[in-house]
DNA sequence: CGCGGCTTTGATGTTCATCAAGTAAAGTGG
DNA sequence: CCACTTTACTTGATGAACATCAAAGCCGCG
């Protein structure tokens, strides 16, 4: 974890349209003067369950994984966040403390700022509540809605489901490096880690997919994406 | 379903406080403008999957489910709403139409504030904003929550752990009309029907449950915890 | 009265987790 | 840099948990 120093000003920023797009001057100013952008290493902790909530933040660069610690059974991954997305936008207003713990998948860089800004820049401008109001909104959803999707899917289109995931939402290409280990794998779909192994074999067999340690080919998306269907 | 005349004003509404207790007169009487009060029997339908968002909707009195359709496989109930809770307030800013579909499970009263009449209202009124936000986060983060709770137990956990929630978060007591189905039960806790019948005799087969049809008596609460709390 | 939906129980088979055991890879300390 | 330990990956065998299928009783309703 490193602060980076010399950070432009929000007002310039590419990113500045996620959700700055429409604050005025003054508005925009007092955010900039809290926010810091923070670099994190692959497999750094970014937040931990359980602490205070000091800051909103999103990702400018890499990948994270954002879940709950489980000490009796295994973690639960709730999401993969890439660059773009509000990865504190859970819960950062109905709890001071996060209800999941956040960790770099890949080397990260994570723009930071201060919450009590961003409140008070919510309730003097009722238009940009309105707009976290979507973003959270359609955030959530989208973890409901994935979390029912692979729920009532059998093992295999789970995995062909986060193989598609990867390829398409992560990484556009139908090739890439896997950035998470076959145990996470397991536990962002909620199976076995032996299980998840089996399964890429058996498409590996069935020359659905090539597997070169984390390498992915997917020589078959056709087939993959009527697995994932068929449940 | 029938609207209700003659409805009191919402300043004097005892529900008031639920989300309304900071607003000025201004903006309580432009809210109370376009609130109307709507009753539904048993059985009727609130609103439908895929249909516009109109109105902002609290539920009065009664109960009602929220849940998916599924036609290739069967419905999925994402919760059950009591009186108090806001049930428009999933999806409500991330999407025009409904995600989901919502039935009234007893005759129920639901209380509706059109959508942007409460959006202006939210635009000029930051502080408004803010318990919006508040609000819709617990909500959300409740429903992953219970959702990952449930996934994790088996099916003796699952059905403990409804039965409790029945017992706790509805009804108050030990002994209450189960209002809903077996089926139901089966879509709220994903599992199939004859399972949670076959539960539901064991447990009254061990003495912990007493059943007569949709009656249900908890003999021994704390012997449904420790089955819950195991998985 | 008969039909359809809800409920119940039993028998059967499939899916999946668990256990075990071994190989490969990656970190760790001398 | 190499022995050592730990962690990740892999495969097979076994049994438990669970869905599915089948059949029958019950109840409300037209």
């Amino acid at each position: 974890m490193k602060e980076l120093a010399n950070t432009i000003h929000c007002k310039t920023c590419v990113y500045k349209n996620l959700l700055f797009g429409n604050l005025n001057a003054e508005d925009l100013y007092y955010i900039n003067k809290s926010k810091r952008e923070i670099e994190f290493k692959k497999g750094e902790l970014i937040s931990e369950e359980g602490a205070e909530i000091k800051s909103f933040l999103y990702l400018k660069k890499g990948l994270v994984k954002l879940f709950k610690k489980n000490p009796l059974f295994k973690d639960q991954i709730i999401s993969i966040a890439k660059p773009r997305d509000f990865i504190s936008l859970l819960s950062i207003f109905s709890q001071s403390t996060y209800k999941y713990s956040i960790t770099a998948l890949e080397d990260t860089v994570v723009c930071s700022v201060d919450l009590d800004a961003l409140k008070t820049v919510i309730s003097r401008n009722g238009e940009f509540a309105i707009e976290i109001l979507n973003k959270m909104s359609k955030m959530y959803d989208d973890i409901i809605e994935t979390r029912f999707e692979i729920n009532r899917k059998h093992l295999r289109g789970r995995i062909a489901y986060i193989l598609i995931y990867f390829s398409n939402h992560i990484y556009q290409s139908d090739d890439f490096d896997i950035p998470i280990s076959r145990r996470e794998i397991a536990e962002l779909i909620e199976m076995t880690t032996e299980n998840v192994i089996r399964i890429l074999s058996e498409f590996r067999k069935d020359n659905i997919i090539k597997i070169d340690g984390k390498r992915i080919y997917l020589l078959e998306p056709e087939r993959l994406e009527n697995i994932c269907k068929l449940g």
